[in-house]
DNA sequence: CGGCATCCGGGAAGATACTG
DNA sequence: CAGTATCTTCCCGGATGCCG
């Protein structure tokens, strides 16, 4: 596993470069999950279903060579290993922006799988629609699982955080998945939170307008289904 | 090989299903080659130096599935093949601007590889300054090997098109890597005209000025020390 | 427990040869 | 020209186990 045998684009575009170096499966996801801050290996795992211990490893290191994520071990007293992204690798957002953006559209794309925080709040920060929030000035907690995150709106922009809260204006407590399917699933918020999935806290009105700011595009037509089915034979 | 044995990421996240649609290895520089128009099966391999005939052949029905490229057939007289991108494909644009900015700041990036002419026309798209384009009206040739491409600049926009041209204010002449050694190697114009490699017709002061159009962003630091807080849980 | 090495099976990618 | 067919190589994913 030297590294000049990797599998490399010999290509001076950039794009091909940007290819070599988060093109690996599971790298850009590695990306998004420490894109509001550090996480350890395990917590790494937790978020990404799906990728083995191995592969984790193996992304971290590359990722850590090319100058994109960090590792930072914390101090004696609790000697925990933490990755995070340099600046530069911080600077991939618009890559999730345009990624998401564009897939959108996509007549493939199941939202009903799984739901990462990390995906979510990046995905507030891509769909949000400043016209929808005109005149709105709030922050809204969120409690998923052990994280906490605080989506600040002021002044037509959106700042979220993966951080802890005292007060918000109104809090979500519940799953990704669930707020997600409030948010982007058109799923009535009561069916949500009664079946207990999802729990809203503090000012009910500005939820239900909180959850209609990330309009999604239209869907891409397909020119022939038939062309789908039959390539999947 | 049906649908559900492909390797997926089960994640909702619009990325994770963009990287599921063109994650897979050549799906995105197959994309970039169809960006200034259609192509054929042998055009794409020639343009894509190091794709096989099978991973081609595999890449371009994997994107038809997905509706971001189609195939068409031209009438009998000459029944050439050709592939094209669809709408919803064509507006993948963005993704390169992205990744190309960001990777264009990797350390790694060695820009004296090979460069094939859509690279360098989406590059051109990519890095313009418009503030460097003040004041500058002008139609500027390129012939590369058969193809031929022409980019208007006017009120500081630019439009780079694949098309035939009759007249411009200057012309290049010569392979894509010359023309992006000019203007992003640093390379005198002079050097590169002498050895052969590359002609330019016309107006040499538009050319000139041209080829600083397009400023590249600053490598990013190696940062080996970076000044952040511990992470909360 | 966290992080990493090792081994193995399956499948995708790469190279070459061949065909309508 | 536009792809198949075949074979090899190597990456990915899962399991196990080592070591601090």
């Amino acid at each position: 596993m030297n590294e000049t045998s990797r599998r490399r684009y010999d290509d001076a575009c950039a794009t091909a470069h940007a290819m070599d170096l988060i093109g690996e499966r599971w790298a850009l996801l590695v990306i998004r999950e420490l894109m509001f801050g550090p996480k350890r290996f395990s917590d790494l795992r937790a978020d990404l279903p799906g990728i083995s211990a191995n592969v984790l490893t193996q992304r971290l290191e590359g990722l850590e060579a090319a100058g994109i994520v960090a590792r930072r071990k914390l101090p004696p007293p609790t000697p925990v290993q933490l990755y995070e992204l340099t600046e530069w690798g911080a600077e991939a957002e618009p890559i999730f922006q345009s990624l998401g953006r564009w897939a959108a559209r996509s007549p493939l794309h199941d939202p009903t799988l799984p739901f990462s925080a990390s995906s979510l709040f990046l995905s507030f920060r891509t769909m949000f629609d400043p016209a929808r929030a005109e005149g709105l000035a709030a922050s809204i907690g969120f409690r998923i699982g052990k994280e906490r995150f605080l989506v600040r709106i002021e002044d037509g922009r959106l700042i979220a955080e993966r951080r802890a809260f005292e007060a918000a204006d109104a809090v979500f407590a519940g799953t990704a998945s669930a707020i997600a399917a409030v948010v982007y699933g058109g799923v009535p918020m009561a069916a949500i939170t009664e079946e207990g999935a999802l729990v809203v806290e503090g000012d009910r009105a500005l939820a239900e307008r909180f959850i209609r700011l990330f309009p999604l595009p239209d869907k891409a037509e397909i020119a022939s289904t038939r062309d789908v089915v039959a390539a999947e034979a």
